[in-house]
DNA sequence: GTCTATAGTCAGATAGAC
DNA sequence: GTCTATCTGACTATAGAC
């Protein structure tokens, strides 16, 4: 998963790489990879298309790259539950940072949903490998909490499911939610209690 | 909304254009807009492309043509919400409903979800028009019931995004979500009982 | 390392025979 | 109504000058 001993990138190098992931990120969450261009990516960067393919061997090259770059991001919040916490108060403060992780970072959001909507063609084998794994762990923390009376009941990675589509709900189909609402409302904002209160209800004990 | 007096069309015509909406349903859920092409649509209805391009003046024909006739059908279980019903048994009955939607058409679901993800270019009078009429609606029965005491307290349109959130991403993330879960399960049949609990957990005075 | 110019490919749409 | 053939534009990627 690791730099496969990458021969190491001068400061300019290191610098127009992230110019393009950065310019790449904003292009593909809009469009999806098919309905981006290399020269809306070049444009965004504020580079040449052959500049581009220079420091990326293909458009296909800067899609990966960026997917593999995110995830470990992606998935950080859900690493980071601490089996010697209060149980509630891990759960709530993963939804929390979910949530928090859709507002600020919704183009990160899109740039996923396109994949796996597509049928995640770049992360079959992170899907059911690393992703999996760490699924695992972390329905494993909150079964034992449930066998212990910590938590209510329910099925784990079902619950897990639930953070997931709820928090990037807001991201994902912000137009549609932002038209739902009407002028005046910010959904993040709102989404907070509403979200804090239904996971007390499910999971309080 | 409906038909704008068009010529009536004799039965082949009729019988290939729902094979060309019937192939391109097929091609644009997976791909999205701008990953499908003409040619896909044209074998998946086992049609020539040119024969497909005499039914529909383009390929934005053919998807906004999809979209438009499969809004009302997607939004019909919303529309069936009873102000005269038990509050709690009306709620369930959308929220299974919509799920078996996910389940039986999930194909649809990845179509408005690709729509909504790029900023809803087709939709966007219908999102802030007959969408939110529709929401606005189911809100105040809602909110009528809330205020009666017979549903507990949340914010009626956030419940509204949370369903929709939880049932479509079954359909949205099915990769993922069978990626995680693994072999032997069906996240429809789990998802039941699940979203059953949640809803009557929250609602439940 | 970065540019201009261009090769090669593919997809949307049309013309015209049958 | 349906087909073959073709036009046209857009896009990825490369070649080669600087």
């Amino acid at each position: 998963m690791a730099d496969q001993s990458q021969p190491p990138l001068t400061r300019i190098q290191q610098k127009n790489r992230d110019l393009i992931l950065e310019g790449a990120l904003s292009v593909f969450s809009v469009n999806g990879f098919r309905g981006a261009t290399i020269d809306q990516i070049a444009e965004a960067a504020g580079l040449s298309k052959p500049n581009v393919l220079y420091y990326f061997a293909s458009k296909d090259d800067i899609h990966k790259t960026l997917l593999t770059t995110l995830l470990d991001m992606w998935l950080a919040p859900m690493v980071r539950i601490d089996p010697d916490g209060d149980p509630l108060e891990e759960v709530m403060t993963y939804v929390r940072a979910k949530l928090e992780m859709s507002r600020r970072y919704p183009r990160e959001s899109r740039l996923f949903a396109y994949e796996i909507l597509q049928g995640a063609p770049h992360l079959t084998e992170i899907l059911g490998g690393g992703l999996r794994q760490i699924v695992d762990r972390a329905a494993a923390i909150l079964q034992g909490w449930m066998d212990d009376g910590r938590l209510a009941p329910v099925e784990p990675r079902h619950l897990i499911f639930s953070i997931w589509a709820l928090t990037q709900h807001y991201a994902d189909f912000e137009v549609q939610v932002r038209a739902v609402l009407g002028p005046g409302h910010d959904p993040f904002v709102e989404a907070g209690p509403f979200l804090d209160n239904l996971y007390r209800k499910i999971l309080g004990v």
